[in-house]
DNA sequence: AACTATTTATAATC
DNA sequence: TGATTATAAATAGTT
């Protein structure tokens, strides 16, 4: 006796943008996944995850182990955790005035520095007998390229390179760091979890079982 | 004619924290795979979604879509209306951290730019045979306007760095746009990936994984 | 939200 | 690492 097939079970999909009430299933039931796939990532391998999500009505859910809070930490001041665990907020905030104050006067001495240059080349380029140099022969226009060279790298690098840790200023700003020892740690235990944006406290507990250490802010 | 099996399948696995190889070998196939599941979600919600996965040796890994910073812009700002008071401070906090380490880097980085285009005019105000270069004739004047445009680049560069420091002072954490200095995409079919992370100032940009989704820096 | 039939992820193995 | 395979898990479609 053969039963009819109740469903025809799950079926392939195509990677693109759902709409109206198949992205909402959608994204509760793969989001719930995301954030079990993390806790167990996280379990196992004792890595520490943060995922944070924005739905399109900008919802923000998030998932964080031990918290997402100590993991942005990590990641915005380069890994180095120990530093936003350290308790000294008196020593950090005047290390922290202290290299403010630096690049309050290195900025400015920069930005002379910029304008002596710029009136210098603005001088020079005008300076030249009967015109401007750019309206005359060059042998080599090494000169050109370079500068082109030069605003390329401008752009370029201030796209690409500019991201994160430099593996420099990340070792200098660590060890003095400044605010991230202010950052007081709610933390204790080992599973603990923190919810940073009480928002009336829907804290609905987590999506990861035994575990528990997710949560989300309001509904999608 | 049955053929013995050759492994026997997938067991089902315990969750508790693996050691030795095995650990580093799950760790890589979940967290591809966890990339790869926040990739999906990402497409098929049209959400944004950052994740950051710290290993146990402190090795960042991780994902962004759009871009991670983007993400965590809006995480750390964007709800702070509905943020309770404490952790208000505690987001701040960490904002003002990010901004700064940001402020930081740029300036290092416009300082060295500065001083290449220093001592490059330098040399070119000496270089060239029978005159300055700026004295030689240039058969379009894209050189000047790209000049200018540099100029210009440094100089605004140098305001919102300015800018971003005074802001800091006064502790004002509005929606404060972050500079978009660290936007290094790299297209995959429809997402957009980012590594938000700089290797030490070699610009390689990182390492794009073989799955498609994500991001890694260095091994695990 | 609960229920399957499937697809997908992945543990074991090479 | 990378590929293969058998099986556990996730989930699309349905109720």
């Amino acid at each position: 006796m053969v039963m009819p097939k109740k469903t025809q079970g799950r079926q392939k999909v195509e990677m693109k943008e759902l709409n109206g009430n198949q992205r909402q299933v959608t994204f509760s039931k793969r989001r719930a996944g995301l954030f079990k796939k993390a806790g167990e990532l996280s379990v196992l391998s004792g890595a520490e995850i943060a995922v944070i999500v924005i739905s399109k009505k900008d919802k923000v859910y998030c998932f964080g182990h031990p918290d997402v809070e100590t993991i942005l930490n990590r990641y915005l001041t380069g890994g180095d955790a120990t530093l936003a665990e350290s308790s000294q907020k008196h020593v950090a905030v005047n290390e922290f005035n202290r290299q403010y104050n630096e690049a309050q006067r290195e900025l400015a001495m920069e930005k002379n520095r910029l304008k002596e240059i710029e009136e210098d080349v603005k001088m020079k380029t005008m300076t030249g007998s009967g015109g401007f140099w750019w309206d005359k022969p060059l042998d080599e226009n090494m000169g050109l390229e370079e500068m082109q060279h030069y605003l390329w790298s401008l752009q370029e690098a201030r796209k690409k390179v500019a991201a994160k840790l430099d593996e420099r200023m990340s070792m200098r700003m660590g060890k003095s760091s400044l605010m991230s020892s202010m950052d007081m740690k709610v933390d204790v235990g080992n599973n603990n979890f923190v919810n940073p944006n009480l928002n009336g406290g829907n804290n609905n507990g987590g999506v990861f079982d035994s575990h528990g250490y997710g949560f989300e802010l309001g509904q999608y």
